[in-house]
DNA sequence: AGTAATTGCATTATACTATGATTGATTTGG
DNA sequence: CCAAATCAATCATAGTATAATGCAATTACT
């Protein structure tokens, strides 16, 4: 018995904050967690990430869901595995990582905006609610403060 | 035999504006439609809304994925229906459907914005971003024009 | 009244996907 | 050479999106 081999626990947590509720699926929660960890620079080039059984006990999900996680990134080529050893970030991928990650973050906005138009608001309000949005710091799942009901109505 | 009987046009190609390749469940992407429609005021109290047959002969979807659709918003209050006479838009849940509609929106384009963050761009170059995706019209699913290069960097 | 047409509703079936349980294969370290 | 760690592969299960079909209610027209 003993305890379990310790990884590197800053990863650990970092991939801990999924949120089961949340309706995405699990291994997709964690896809996109390990894209922007490595878009970010937090994991880097050869940086060895968390077997799957541990990780798997961590979080209280099955080993087969956090290897599917793993497994499409490989195919994508973002890391590679080396059975026995591991699963670690491919080297030659970070930066075409970084731009496929800000395309997708850029998608994600322009969808938001043009949802915010078709929701009625202008385009200044719609500036305006940006502003606002940033620099108040709203956490996620939260209800909306009452400062933004003047956007509810128009 | 005989031609079926033809509803509003102007509804129908509105609702036949989905995507089956999108990935999003169809009857989603439909009770989104709706919510807009209804919420904008495109759809007014009282009016009735495509038979769950003919929307589907339409998309060339099945008539359960459109009942389904349906069905959900008659929960939610926003429509309801009479059995042999069709679906219609409830007279009293429009203002709250805006308010609702809003809510999501604004939640929507509040997790952009952290995404935005969370990939690395700092809260100036995002108003920065927000104002050029607004005065270029980017169609949806379309590549990002090369002005835009610059915010794949930093 | 009565019959046909239009419509929503209910039941059942199927395919796919996310997750889980288990066993096998490969590499390293002592 | 053996034990431990790890990824890989196979099979099972639950939930869901879609589909096929028949039933029930309402209307319109004769």
């Amino acid at each position: 018995m003993g305890q379990a081999k310790q990884f590197d626990s800053h990863l650990l947590n970092f991939l801990s904050s999924v949120d089961v509720a949340s309706g995405t699926p699990l291994y997709q929660q964690l896809q996109t967690l390990l894209l922007f960890a490595i878009a970010s620079g937090k994991l880097k080039p050869g940086d060895q990430i968390p077997p799957a059984r541990e990780l798997a006990n961590r979080i209280n999900a099955n080993v087969n869901t956090i290897s599917k996680a793993y497994r499409d990134l490989v195919v994508m080529g973002l890391l590679y595995t080396r059975r026995g050893m591991g699963v670690y970030v491919n080297p030659d991928m970070s930066e075409r990582c970084r731009e496929d990650c800000r395309r997708r973050v850029i998608a994600n906005l322009a969808a938001a905006l043009t949802q915010c138009r078709t929701s009625g608001l202008g385009d200044e309000e719609i500036k305006e609610l940006v502003a606002k949005l940033l620099s108040s710091n709203i956490p996620p799942n939260a209800p909306l403060p009452s400062s933004f009901s003047k956007f509810l109505k128009s």
